[in-house]
This record gives C-alpha cells, structure tokens and sequence, in this order.
DNA sequence: CGTGCCTTTGAAGCAAGTCAAACAAAGTGG
DNA sequence: CCACTTTGTTTGACTTGCTTCAAAGGCACG
C-alpha cells in the first residue's frame, strides 16, 4: 500500500464499467452513500489474495490486468476471470475466495470492503437492484462460457476470446493489448499454449488479424473473425 | 394446467432445498410473507419455456426432471442445468431466457411470479440475504464447471456427474437415477452420448458402478469413483 | 407387436495434446 | 551497458483421447 495517489484518477472519470449503477468512488468525500475505496499496487506476478482466504474486499482495477485462478491437484491451472480496467473482482465464493487473484501485469486497484458493499446494498435499493442485476449478468456470461468450453474448436475459443477483450477494452492506443502471456491465455480458454500460438498465427495467416507484438495485435476483419467465432452466426 | 392437486404436495413438507431461506411456498394461506405458487404438470420432451421470451416466472421441481438448454447454430445443443425435485430453475439470463427448458421426464413444477421474488426481496431484508448468498453458491458452483468443462477428461467428467447426482438426489429408492439419456448427459458435460456410454461401461468394467437398467445405477464405490473424479484428489 | 429412439460396441479419423527444439524477449547481475 | 539467464513464443513431429461413422441389439411406446 505505497503511495498510488497519482494512480488514483490516472483516467480521468473512472467510467463505471461494472457493475453500472453501484455508488464505488475513490474519492471518500463525494458523499455519505458512497463506498470508499483504498488504492493498492501490485507487482508483476504478485498474489493479490490467496485462494481459500476470507473474503473480505472487492477490487476495481484502476490499470494493467488482473487473472483469477486456481491451481489443480494434477499440477494444471485454470483461469476463471480476467479482470482489465474499470472491471470488478473478488467476488469468486460465498465466505473463502475459491480462487486466487495475481497481477498479470503491474496493476494499481482500488479495494472496496465487503461489509461497506454490503451496508450500501441494505441501505440503498437501487443499489441493491443494480447489484442484483449485475450478479444476474454474471451468471447469464457464465453460462455462455459454459458454451465456450464444454463444445468449442480451438478457432473457435480464441476468436471469441479476442473479440470479447476487443469489447470489453477501453478507447485507448490503436489496436488490441493483450496484457497476459499465451499460457495464460490457454488455462482460460481450456486449451495449451502451443494451440493458442498455432491458432493465432492461422487467424494471421488467414488475413483476419495482425500481430505487432506479442502483447497487442489488430483486428483487420471483424466480420470474418465473428464467423469463427460463432459458425452458423452471420458476420457482422 | 390441469388440476394437479394431488402433485402440489407429493413430498411432505417439500424441504426448501434451494434456495434455502427464501419464502416459496405452495400453500398461499401460510402467510403475507410467502410467495405464492401456481403448479403445473409437463409431459416427457414438452418445453417449458422458450429461449428468448420473457422472464415472468421461476420454477420449482416437484417431481421428475427437467433440462435448461440452447441449441447451437450448428445444430448441436448444449445443456446448461438439470433441475431435479426441491431445486429452483428458470432465472438463466436477465430480462429475457437466454435458453429453454424442457421436460426430461414428465415432470410437476411450481410456478413463482418473478415480480412476487422481488417484491419479496425488497420487503424482507432476510430473504434479500439468502437470495444473494444463493446467486453467489450458484456463481462459485458455475466457476467450478467451468473447471469441468475446460480442462478433464471423459471419465473425470462422468465420475463427476454421477456424484454431483448422488449428491442431489433425494433420499428414495434404493440406488441413482438417472432421469435423461446419454444424449442428455453428452450434451451436459461436453461429450458424445458414445463417449458417455463407454466411460459408464469403463467405470462398470472397474467395479465402481453397476448398472441396473439404463436410467438407474449404484455407486459401489465411492471412494475411488471420487478419485476418478479429481485425480491427486484423496479418497474419501 | 411393430416402429422408432436409445444404447452399446467397433473401427477409423482427426483435432488438440505432448514432446522437443530453436528463437525471441525480458529480466539480472557484473 | 552488455553478457547471461530465464521466461515466453513459435514451429515441427508424433501421440492420443475423443469424435465420427457404422451397425447391431434393446427398450419403450403407440
């Protein structure tokens, strides 16, 4: 927890991706129904919570990325969520965390207290609507991602998976950042590194996208690459 | 809806197995508090409700089972849920069912007003609770199938489902039921109704199950069919 | 008592995994 | 700042587990 004043307004209006309507703000003297929040940043790599530990905080990523994940007996990982900017997580079990959270890049966050969530939500019913609606959104995207993984190709995954970071990515540089490696990459799509490479150079390959570097790339034909994504589904 | 008066109270006191606090009931007389629901009798195969139409109302099981499912543009299908008695289904999206429910067998339901929960919801404080704590045991159990789905084989797979089964199934007749088809499981846990087939016959050939007749089987082994389940897991 | 659906089993094909090696990038220490 | 190490990426060759295709048997339902 060192000083990340500068981090905490780095995008000027912290747009409230998600959930929408609840009243976070990293600016405790904006009002009584707020939900204060306390910036922290964190390494490259570094353990945000560990999985198993009591749920006690919720996060926003200010900026980089954040994967939630768990390690499986086998020796295998697995990742659950990404979390980029304006995006919310830690909400990944009832009392203990069943996952863990790490910095995929250095990533500043704001952490807001379960229990001021909680007072909020009894306290404000548009809150808790908004609340109630954003879980509900949650459930509905997982079971999408039931989809994703229980009957997908490897194409398949992957050009979902961009299109969805190209989505969920906020206005900035030209072009897709990628902030996570092909490993992790492979572990929240269910398949391996090698196949996640593979895959991207035939959607290169194919004219559909264009590497710049291993951390950004640019869609070159979104229509195309909506096809793959959903076979069956008409292009854009 | 016939009359099924018989149907409304099969299970003498209808154990509030999920979610666990919140008021349903099928009796309106008990109190202001409660939710009332309307029953309702399915035949084998006949759709309950349709992807894409409104959400007005959620279910209950009585009795039978039912399936929450999507068909795929390319003609697959992917089962999302499985609903057996005692259990709650129909929330699977937001404002509109992003898919359908079918009969698996014929099956008795209660039918709860959506406007009726959140009414309920937004008066009672407890319910509010329970209601969120049963939205986040749903999303925690989502995040494990994913797990499921993106990374274990066939016979983790079935091992699994056999004992999420045996783990929901109501105390009865002696042995599982297993109220869908092969088809049915296949399309649950990512399979072919062949791959499925050959794991249950595998797991027979290695005495952790026997199979009485295609839709009822005994797990003779449970320790080591949960070994099956999570490798580098121990048995119980 | 047929007819159609479900289940089981076999054989062959294939998509993704595994193993391996070369290369590139990022981080470390002199 | 550069050499060195480590980590990540790409590509190739091979393997494998699941799917696909096919066919026979069984059960349920009209």
């Amino acid at each position: 927890m060192p000083n990340v004043t500068r981090a905490t307004k780095p995008a000027p209006g912290l747009p409230p991706c998600l959930p929408p309507f609840l009243p976070f703000t990293d600016r405790p003297e904006r009002g009584g129904a707020a939900i204060p929040g306390r910036p922290s940043r964190h390494l490259r790599g570094s353990e945000i919570y560990a999985e198993g530990s009591a749920i006690r905080q919720l996060y926003r990523v200010v900026s980089g990325a954040v994967r939630v994940c768990r390690m499986l007996p086998d020796g295998r990982r697995f990742i659950a969520q990404f979390a980029l900017p304006g995006e919310v997580f830690g909400l990944d079990g009832v009392e203990e965390h069943r996952f863990s959270a790490e910095a995929v890049t250095e990533a500043v966050l704001i952490a807001f207290a379960r229990r001021d969530l909680e007072a909020c939500l009894d306290r404000e019913p548009l809150a808790a609507q908004s609340w109630q609606a954003y879980t509900l959104e949650k459930l509905a995207a997982a079971q999408d991602r039931f989809i994703l993984l229980g009957c997908r190709s490897a194409t398949e995954r992957v050009a979902h998976f961009l299109l969805d970071l190209a989505a969920r990515a906020r206005p900035g540089r030209e072009g897709l950042a990628l902030p996570m490696s092909r490993y992790d990459m492979a572990d929240y799509l269910g398949l391996t590194a090698e196949t996640v490479s593979r895959t991207l150079t035939l959607l290169r390959k194919a004219g559909m996208i264009a590497i710049e570097d291993n951390h950004r790339l640019h869609l070159l034909d979104t229509g195309r690459l909506m096809q793959a994504a959903e076979p069956g589904r008409a292009a854009a």
